[in-house]
DNA sequence: CTGAAAGCGCTTACAG
DNA sequence: CTGAAAGCGCTTACAG
C-alpha cells in the first residue's frame, strides 16, 4: 500500500525545491524546459495527482456543491441530483448529498455540517417539517457567512435566494382545464396537506380552475392526504359518489392508488373517471392504464439549478465585498402535459 | 456577507496565541479555566465551526465516502444510496456522489477525481461498459494507492475488495422454482445481454432450475434485451407462443413491459401468464396487477457496504504498515420473495 | 497555564 | 531559471 506520492517527495527524489516541482507541474513559464521535463516525467511516472483537500484550502473553495434534499428514493428528487450531477461534472464540479428525510432537525444538521468549508453552496429543497414550522434560520446563517442557496421546487418565500421552480398553480390550473375541456363535470382533488408549498400551489389551481369554468367548489370533493400508506380507504370513499367524473392528484402516487381503487371498485379509467397527476415519474408510465401527467422536468430543474450556482460561485470572485442588491432570480421552469392513456 | 471566522481571527481579538485558542475549542485539559469559556464564548457568538478542509487536510483524512454507481434514477441504486447515507451520516461520514452512465471512461475519470484526497474510500458498482470491457485497471489503481473499494451488486471476481452481493444465481433458481411448483411448465426468461455480471448470474439459476426439474432448456424461451426501448416487439413475438405459462424477468421494467404486452394479447396475468421478477422496485408495487418479486434489498445492501467500508477506514489507522493477508469479505444479502398478484 | 514552531500539501509573490 | 518564505486553517508535540 505505498500511499500517494507529494510534491514534497518528488522535490527531495529529483533534488529540486518545492517550488519548482509545483511550478513545472502546472507547467509553468519560469521553469527551465528541462527542469519540467524531468519533474513531468517524473510525476508521471509515480501517478502523481495534486492533493485535491491542500488546493482546496490553499483557494478556499472546494469545487463541491452540498445538496439537501428530503429523500433519495424518489423519482423525481433524483431525476433533479442527476440534471445537477451532470452540470457540476461539467464545470470541474462534484456533489455532496445528504438527506433530511423530511426532518427539521436534520436539515439545519445537514447545513451546518457543510458550511464548515465543505462545500461551496448550496441547492436545496426544503422538508416537509421545515415548511411546516417555518424556521428558515439555518439557511439564512449559511447565506449571512457567505455561501449561495440555490432552492428548488419546495421553496420559501421568506429566504431571498435564487429559486427554481415551476409555476405550479398554473400547471394545475391547466391540468384541471384540460379535464373541464373533455367535458369533465364533477373533479376530485387528491392533494397533501397544506403546508407543503407544492401542495398548497396546486390546490390554489385546481379552485380557480374550477372557479373560472363555473363549476361549484365542493369541499367533499378534495381528501387531503397526510401520508401515502392509509390513503386508499379515503379514496375509496370518495370513489362512491360515481358522479365524479375526473380526479386530479398532485402525484403520481396518489393517482395510480386511485386507479387501483377505481379498478377494484368496477369504475374504468378513463371512460368512467379521468385521472391526471402530477410529477412525471416512472410508475405514470408503466401504470395500467398509463397516466396522463404534468411533467415536473426535475433534471431540467436540476441543470438550472447547478448553472444558477456555479454561475454565481464563479462571479462572486470578482465582486467581492460588492455586495448591492443581490439581485436574485427565479427561474421557472414549463412544465408540459403528457397525455396517456388515463385522460381521453 | 462576514466570511466565516477562524481561529486566527479569535486569537487576534482576544490577544491569545492560536494554540491556545485551538485548544480551549478542543476542551483541552492545560487551558486555564477562564481563558478556555473566554475563548468558548466568543466563538460560540460568532459561530465559530472548524474548517473542515483544514482539518482534513491536517488529519489526513477527509470523513467522506465516494461513492460511484451507473445511474442515479434507479430506484435499486437510490435505494443503495439512501442506506450508505445513513450509516455514514451516523458514523460522521459525508458521501459524495458520481455518475458513471454506465461509461467505462466516466467511471475512470471519477475515480481518479476522488482518488486526489478527496475521500477516504470507495462504494461502487460497475458501468456495464467496465463490465463489458473487463478493465479494472482503475480499480486496482486506486486500491494501490490505499483506497479501500467496496464493491456492491455489480462486482467482479477481478478485483479483490470487499463485497456486498446478492446470490443471484440462487435466488433467480428459488424464483424458478417457485414457478415450477405453481405448475408452470413453459417458462420463458427475460434477461440482459451476458456482461452484465448479475444478468448472466440470474440467467444462470434459470438454467440450472429448468435442469434440476427436468424441464429441457430451450434457448427460443429466452430474450436478451439490451435496451428496454424497444423489448416490447420482441417480448411480443415471444409470448406469441401460448404454451408459455409463465415469465421470469431479471428486473422489473422488462416484467411489466411483457405484462403491458401480455393485456394487449389478450393473455391473462395471472392465469395465462405468471410473472415474476427481480428488484423490488416502485413499479412491481404500483403495477396492474402488482408483481411478484425477488427483493434485492437495496437499502441493506448499502447499508452494509458502509459498514464495511467504515470499519475498515477505522481500523486501518491501527495495522498502518501491516500489509499481510487482507482477508476481504465478500457479504452476501438475504433476498426475499415478495409474493404479489402476478403469480398465484 | 500559554505560546512558538512545525507540519498537513499545495501555490505564489518575491529574491536572487 | 531556481528556491526560500509566507500562507490557506488547523493541531500538537515541545518549551518555558
Amino acid at each position: 500500500m505505498k500511499k500517494k506520492i507529494t510534491i514534497k517527495q518528488i522535490a527531495r527524489e529529483l533534488d529540486v525545491s518545492i517550488s519548482t516541482v509545483s511550478k513545472s507541474l502546472r507547467n509553468s513559464l519560469d521553469i527551465g524546459e528541462e527542469t519540467k521535463l524531468k519533474v513531468q516525467a517524473f510525476a508521471k511516472f509515480y501517478h502523481y495527482k495534486p492533493n485535491n483537500i491542500a488546493l482546496s484550502l490553499k483557494n478556499r473553495k472546494t469545487k463541491t456543491i452540498g445538496i439537501i434534499i428530503p429523500e433519495i428514493v424518489h423519482y423525481f428528487f433524483s431525476t433533479v441530483i442527476n440534471g445537477i450531477e451532470h452540470i457540476a461534472k461539467e464545470n470541474g464540479y462534484s456533489v455532496v448529498i445528504c438527506l433530511s428525510d423530511d426532518s427539521f432537525d436534520k436539515e439545519v444538521l445537514n447545513m451546518e455540517l457543510l458550511t464548515n468549508g465543505s462545500i461551496d453552496g448550496f441547492i436545496m429543497s426544503l422538508s416537509k417539517e421545515t415548511q411546516q414550522k417555518k424556521d428558515f434560520h439555518h439557511i439564512s446563517e449559511a447565506m449571512s457567512q457567505g455561501m449561495p442557496v440555490v432552492m428548488f421546487d419546495r421553496v420559501t418565500e421568506d429566504i431571498l435566494c435564487d429559486k427554481v421552480i415551476i409555476n405550479d398553480e398554473l400547471a394545475a390550473y391547466e391540468a384541471v382545464q384540460s379535464l373541464i375541456d373533455k367535458g369533465r363535470k364533477k373533479i376530485a382533488l387528491l392533494t397533501t396537506v397544506d403546508y407543503v408549498s407544492v401542495g398548497k400551489l396546486r390546490t390554489n389551481g385546481y379552485t380557480k380552475a374550477l372557479f373560472h369554468n363555473n363549476i361549484p367548489f365542493d369541499e367533499n370533493l378534495i381528501i387531503k392526504i397526510e401520508n401515502i400508506d392509509n390513503c386508499s380507504v379515503k379514496i375509496e370513499e370518495l370513489l362512491e359518489d360515481k358522479a365524479i367524473d375526473a380526479v386530479f392528484a398532485v402525484n403520481e402516487l396518489f393517482a395510480v392508488t386511485a386507479i387501483k381503487v377505481a379498478n377494484k371498485s368496477g369504475i374504468k379509467v378513463p371512460e368512467d373517471l379521468a385521472v391526471i397527476a402530477f410529477t412525471d415519474g416512472i410508475i405514470s408510465k408503466y401504470s395500467t392504464p398509463t397516466i396522463t401527467t404534468i411533467s415536473q422536468r426535475g433534471m431540467e430543474m436540476g441543470k438550472v439549478a447547478a448553472k444558477i450556482l456555479i454561475e454565481r460561485l464563479e462571479s462572486e470572485e470578482v465582486e467581492l465585498e460588492e455586495d448591492e442588491e443581490e439581485n436574485y432570480k427565479t427561474v421557472v421552469i414549463e412544465t408540459r402535459l403528457i397525455e396517456r392513456e388515463s385522460t381521453n
